[in-house]
RNA sequence: GGGCGCUUAGCUCAGUUGGUUCAGAGCAUCUGGUUUACACCCAGAGGGUCGGGGGUUCGAAUCCCUCAGCGCCCACCA
């Protein structure tokens, strides 16, 4: 047996320990007899560094697998990462600004070269640095969800869904990224609250005949100073009138009655529009006057759709203005903004301006603003995925921890929107569809295809053209959305999708519990329940588990701005992996945000120390195969091995309800309170003898179930110890052992070791008071019942001489109750009389209160004859209780004197 | 604007169907400790009228109503 270090250095073990483990391929699963429990990593981004949301998560999950795998179960955690379409173009982009290249001046091929270097070299950090928390995935099977199996799947699905009608291609007004020139999907567009200007602007009346006419009743007419009669419109965009086709009011909006029918010029621009009338205008909001711009603006696009009016795209690709709007040509939209006030107030248009607080839709990944622009795009039918995802979760075939998320879930199913899975971008997987070549004003015509020659094939029969030459087709530029790939994942990685029905999809399909932030419940989460069940026809995961923000200590979320977010691995350098990990589980229930703060990992650091000193402690002891087991360790024995089954069970229901913290916790309080304070004190030979081999055996035994126990929790230093503890060959590990078992609890057992324990705090509390040593030995004499059979434990623990029955109060005695029981020790003239009859005094006061209230309760009829009669008996036996100290503590008092 | 959730000790949170053990845990605080594993420790202690108000009930942290504060999701009125 080795020698063990005075203290513990995580450092000197942990990378020892990940080593080993990846040696003898123990994270490695295969298909076989056993009953499968797999886990798929939510993939970080391809070139993502670690921070403390992948910690907690990924901590997560590897307690939940390890768990699996000490079950018996074979257990897989799937690893991989996400090409992260938009993310990962937006940052070769960043890079290559950098170097003073546009993409607009690479082709396709070259960009994607410069793609593929970014994440090669930056690719898979983030993996490395999850070895590093001891996540025991199994690194064989890394994934990407760009390389040839997931592309392949990602192909298949694409064309398959065309195939079935569910994939189609429409002229849709959809979020427009101008600085990444691409479309989004509504999710990837966030609100935020900006402070603007409402510029209301003149819409004057086009050949207005009758300038005299008086206003009626209630209308709201303006004229300039010549009598022209003109509109007013309030907008937050007047870069956009270029775009109007037409004015809209209410139609019982009284202020704006005598605009009905008439048409008005478009300031500045000098076209002439309509007024039309919709009930979607409100009356109270600016004027009541609506321009309509349908071209860039989801609401406008439907007014136009219904009153069938022109469509002025005067934007482009880039958030420049176009030809189209005929002025400002090649400007940006924000320049555009404030030359053309400064314009409209030159020419008199401007009627005033007022300051504006509106919610401007951003995009998630470069922040500017968005733009609804007005684009052909690929979409899904997700109405036929709804109706396939929402029954499993509703009725907990696929569980929510915690459930709240099933109404969000719910809400987000019940009012879909069909997703736009195109993205005009590079770095994805492109989109396998071919256009023919079609004359000036003809409709597109397309084919989807697996590849080329299909492609090619599919468009001579449509075209009816055998000759049609390969170069006539055009694939489509664009790449899908990243989550097109992410909703296969646990398919895909069993290539369930390219081989259906293979072995491994048979075997570790479904998988047992998704672990992910409630931020992507709609992105990933959800999706992947429908590609579950279209594809496979079954549930992708039973459970998901949804994790918290990590916030910093004053609730802010970390981010890289505020510098509020520790370095994972410097942590992990501080405090050791398995100290981060405790630090991050004691304070994460599910779902709930987690308040960081190092002095978490500290505790877990400091448990780590506790747990190695406690070790050491046994491992010193001198053993004597002759010595005979005292009857005190005898007790402690039996008396512990009823407490940690009961942690065990305590443990395992925790997990069950994945209430990973209180799980930990009670490990912790098992280790720190019950062993370590309690029991080792209660087995400890006397100083220079040697502890009998029985409770040595014994001791080892526990200390080993202990750290199977914590092993999920803590791999690490559980690992390092239990090599100390076993003989074992060349590849054995803590991590395959079994998790111990919950036996009989011997509740009436942990009771009366409750009591003993409260008698020792009480002579330890009489002692401080005294100032008498520890060591001094002490007699007791006690007055009513306790539990005898555990004197030799109570004597020991207490430093007690003897223990005597006595009938009688004594006089000259310190004095201390545990329940109806009264113990005293004799003090020869240490005993100040004052002090005990006020501390006996005190008792008495609470306890007549108590009785009082009792009695109350007891004197209620209607208690007496409502409450079960269990209820009432409690309150008699409290009342019983209660009088029977009050006589001893009475009694007490005259023995005072 | 719509929906959901939260409010229990200084902090972070448990508290399952209303009634032993219901007012708890960890951390923090305070007091005392060089006992032969551990000061990254040990032994003790204090601390909450369970957000306010009302109701149901023999009995409410727990059920209902209401008010206040906080948080999240969805929608996006120019």
């Amino acid at each position: 047996m080795n020698e063990l270090a005075t203290k513990y250095d995580p450092s000197q073990v942990e990378g020892k320990w990940y080593d080993y483990w990846m040696k003898h391929r123990l994270f490695h699963s295969e298909p076989d007899a056993r009953e499968a429990y797999t886990i798929v990593i939510p993939p970080p981004n391809v070139t993502g560094v670690l921070h403390m949301g992948h910690m907690l998560n990924n901590t997560i999950q590897d307690i939940l697998i390890r768990r699996a795998r000490m079950q018996g179960k074979n257990a897989l955690w799937a690893p991989g990462t996400d090409h992260a379409s938009i993310a990962t173009e937006t940052k070769v982009i960043a890079k290559l600004a950098d170097e003073g290249i546009k993409k607009t001046d690479l082709t396709r091929e070259q960009f994607l070269e410069h793609a593929w270097e970014w994440t090669h070299k930056h690719g898979g950090i983030i993996l490395e640095q999850l070895k590093r928390l001891g996540a025991s995935c199994d690194w064989e099977r890394t994934a990407f969800t760009m390389d040839e199996e997931r592309s392949e799947s990602v192909l298949r699905v694409f064309c398959d869904l065309y195939d079935k009608g569910l994939i189609y291609r429409g002229l849709r007004m959809v979020h427009w990224d101008p600085q990444n020139r691409t479309a989004l999907s509504d999710d990837e567009v966030y609100y935020r609250e900006e402070k603007s200007k409402l510029y209301y602007l003149r819409y004057y009346l086009a050949d207005d005949d009758a300038p005299d006419t008086p206003a009626a009743e209630g209308e709201v007419v303006h004229r300039d100073a010549q009598g022209r009669r003109y509109a007013v419109v309030a907008t937050t965009r007047p870069e956009t009138i270029m775009g109007d086709t037409a004015m809209c009011i209410n139609p019982k909006d009284p202020k704006n009655h005598w605009l009905k029918g008439k048409k008005v010029v478009v300031p500045l621009v000098g076209r002439v529009i309509p007024v039309i009338e919709d009930r979607y205008v409100e009356v109270d909001f600016g004027t009541g006057c609506l321009k309509v711009t349908p071209a860039h603006d989801v609401n406008d696009y439907r007014l136009g759709q219904t009153h069938k009016l022109e469509t002025i795209d005067i934007f482009n690709e880039d958030g420049t203005l176009s030809e189209a709007a005929g002025m400002y040509v090649g400007m940006d939209r924000f320049d555009v903004r404030e030359q053309i006030v400064k314009d409209l107030d030159a020419a008199g248009l401007v009627e005033k301006i007022e300051d504006y607080t509106n919610n401007v839709g951003c995009s998630e990944r470069t922040h500017v603003p968005i733009e609804p622009r007005l684009s052909k795009q690929w979409f899904i039918n997700m109405k036929h995925f709804a109706k396939i995802a929402l029954p499993p979760v509703m009725n907990d075939l696929i569980k929510f921890v915690p459930s709240k998320y099933k109404n969000t879930y719910r809400s987000w199913l019940e009012n879909i929107q069909d997703w736009c899975i195109s993205r005009q971008l590079w770095w994805g997987h492109r989109i396998p569809a071919w256009f023919l070549p079609v004359g000036e004003g003809e409709e597109e015509r397309f084919v989807v295809a697996r590849d080329e020659q299909e492609a090619l094939a599919k468009a001579r029969q449509l075209t009816g053209n055998p000759e049609l030459p390969l170069e006539a087709l055009r694939r489509d530029e664009g790449a899908l959305d990243t989550w097109f790939s992410s909703w296969l994942w646990p398919i895909s990685l069993f290539k369930g999708i390219t081989e259906p029905g293979n072995e491994e999809i048979k075997y570790y399909y479904p998988t047992a519990t998704l672990v992910t932030g409630p931020d992507i419940i709609f992105f990933w989460v959800a999706r992947m329940i429908m590609a579950g069940y279209e594809y496979m026809g079954e549930m992708p995961f039973k459970n998901v588990y949804f994790t918290g923000i990590v916030r910093d200590k004053l609730g802010r979320k970390m981010s890289k701005s505020l510098g509020n977010s520790p370095d994972p691995i410097e942590l992990m350098e501080r405090f050791g992996a398995d100290g981060v990990r405790m630090g991050l589980m004691l304070a994460a229930p599910a779902g709930n945000d987690i308040l960081y703060d190092d002095a978490l990992c500290e505790q877990g650091r400091n448990f780590n120390t506790k747990i190695w000193n406690a070790f050491r402690l046994v491992k010193g002891w001198e053993i004597s195969s002759e010595a005979e087991q005292p009857e005190s360790a005898r007790e402690a024995c039996e008396w512990f091995a009823s407490q940690l089954n009961r942690t065990i069970a305590e443990v395992e229901d925790s997990m069950e309800k994945f209430r990973i913290s209180e799980a930990l916790m009670s490990i912790y309080r098992l280790v720190r309170d019950e062993f370590s304070s309690w029991y080792l004190e209660m087995v400890k030979p006397a100083y220079g003898t040697p502890i009998d081999a029985k409770t040595y055996e014994a001791t080892l035994a526990f200390f080993d179930a202990q750290l199977r126990l914590l092993h999920p929790f803590m791999p690490f230093i559980t690992e390092e110890l239990w090599q100390h503890l076993t003989e074992r060959a060349e590849g054995e590990s803590i991590m395959l052992a079994r998790l111990p078992e919950a036996g009989a609890v011997d509740e009436e057992l942990i009771t009366d070791m409750d009591f003993i324990k409260e008698i020792v705090a009480g002579v330890r509390t009489i002692r401080k008071q005294k100032q008498i040593p520890g060591r001094e030995p002490l007699e007791l004499l006690v007055l009513g019942a306790w539990p005898q059979h555990l004197s030799a434990v109570l004597e020991k623990m207490a430093g007690l001489s003897a223990i005597k029955a006595v009938s009688e109060k004594q006089a000259g005695a310190a004095t201390f109750r545990v329940q109806a029981t009264e113990f005293a020790i004799p003090l020869q003239g240490n005993v100040n009389i004052e002090e005990e009859r006020a501390k006996i005094e005190a008792d008495l006061k609470h306890l007549r209160g108590f009785l009082t209230g009792v009695e109350k309760k007891l004197s209620n009829e209607r208690f007496v004859s409502s409450a079960p009669e269990a209820v009432v008996a409690l309150e008699r036996k409290k009342q019983a209780d209660a009088l029977e100290k009050i006589t001893a503590l009475e009694a007490s008092l005259k023995a005072l004197g």
